[in-house]
DNA sequence: ATTTGTGCAAATCGTTTGCATCTGA
DNA sequence: TCAGATGCAAACGATTTGCACAAAT
């Protein structure tokens, strides 16, 4: 178990900048515009291609390319976590604090569980000279029928 | 086992042909082979491009198409399961039985977790009209430092 | 001025598809 | 025979990369 700190940094304005520069990262246009759509209303789980229409259709031009830099970036300096939700395609979470996801198939969608709701009574042992970096629990779910 | 009655080249037992019968599935030369290929050794955990050259090695020619069709159809009738690990590459289990995962990063590889060695002692309540269809447990590890 | 980031388009990777040909029942 | 499977190559979607240009320190 990983990853500490989620009470929900409210980003607006001059955090912005300073947030990225605490990071290491230079606060460029395009990354200011993308922190504040990724930070600006709760927490949320977003692919590449969905953030690019947003700030395409937010009157921020940029690439996709940089959108995938961007995410890279934010990624690694904890920003973000990277989700293997299933499929193709990746998706990135604001809410990097220790928690698991439910997965609607359907939708290829996901909600967040809190860390609490899922406990453990036996942890697997890792084999030797390994050692946890992260537990993902994911929750699939179907309509009900 | 026996070889098969034709043109193998494996050690095919009967079994393999009844299984795919059962399945709902014509047993072609290319299944048998892909079928004899995945249970031949204990459980595995094999990608699609894995499997393609695997077969090739062993003296049967078919194509990667068919390796993808075989082990979606593969699935669909409950002989393998999907494993989304990470990234873009999809993993096939042979074991469909209940339990989770260890997933050495470094490596892209994984490891079976028995069921029993992970017990939950809480379950997230599904939202309305949901229900779970599978629950996915990914254990990370990383090289110990 | 120097360093770092960006945009673009082409390249890559895993996977899927269309269609002509072949094969198992 | 003839539905169903296969092979091939082209198409595809998501992501990456190479390089000239632009922007931040």
């Amino acid at each position: 178990m990983l990853a500490e700190g989620g009470q929900g940094m409210t980003v607006v304005g001059p955090c912005v900048t300073s947030m990225l520069r605490k990071a290491g990262l230079r606060p460029t246009r395009q990354r200011i515009a993308l922190v504040s759509l990724l930070y600006g209303r709760g927490h949320r789980h977003v692919s590449a291609e969905a953030l690019y229409e947003e700030a395409l259709h937010a009157g921020i031009p940029l690439s996709l390319a940089t959108v995938y830099n961007a995410l890279h970036q934010f990624t690694e300096v904890g920003l973000l976590r990277e989700l293997a939700a299933d499929g193709a395609k990746s998706y990135f979470d604001t809410n990097v604090s220790d928690h698991h996801h439910f997965f609607v198939e359907a939708e290829n969608r996901m909600i967040d569980i809190p860390a609490t709701s899922v406990a453990f009574s036996d942890l697997p042992v890792p084999p030797e000279g390994m050692e946890i970096t992260r537990i993902d629990v994911v929750v699939r779910l179907r309509r009900k029928v």
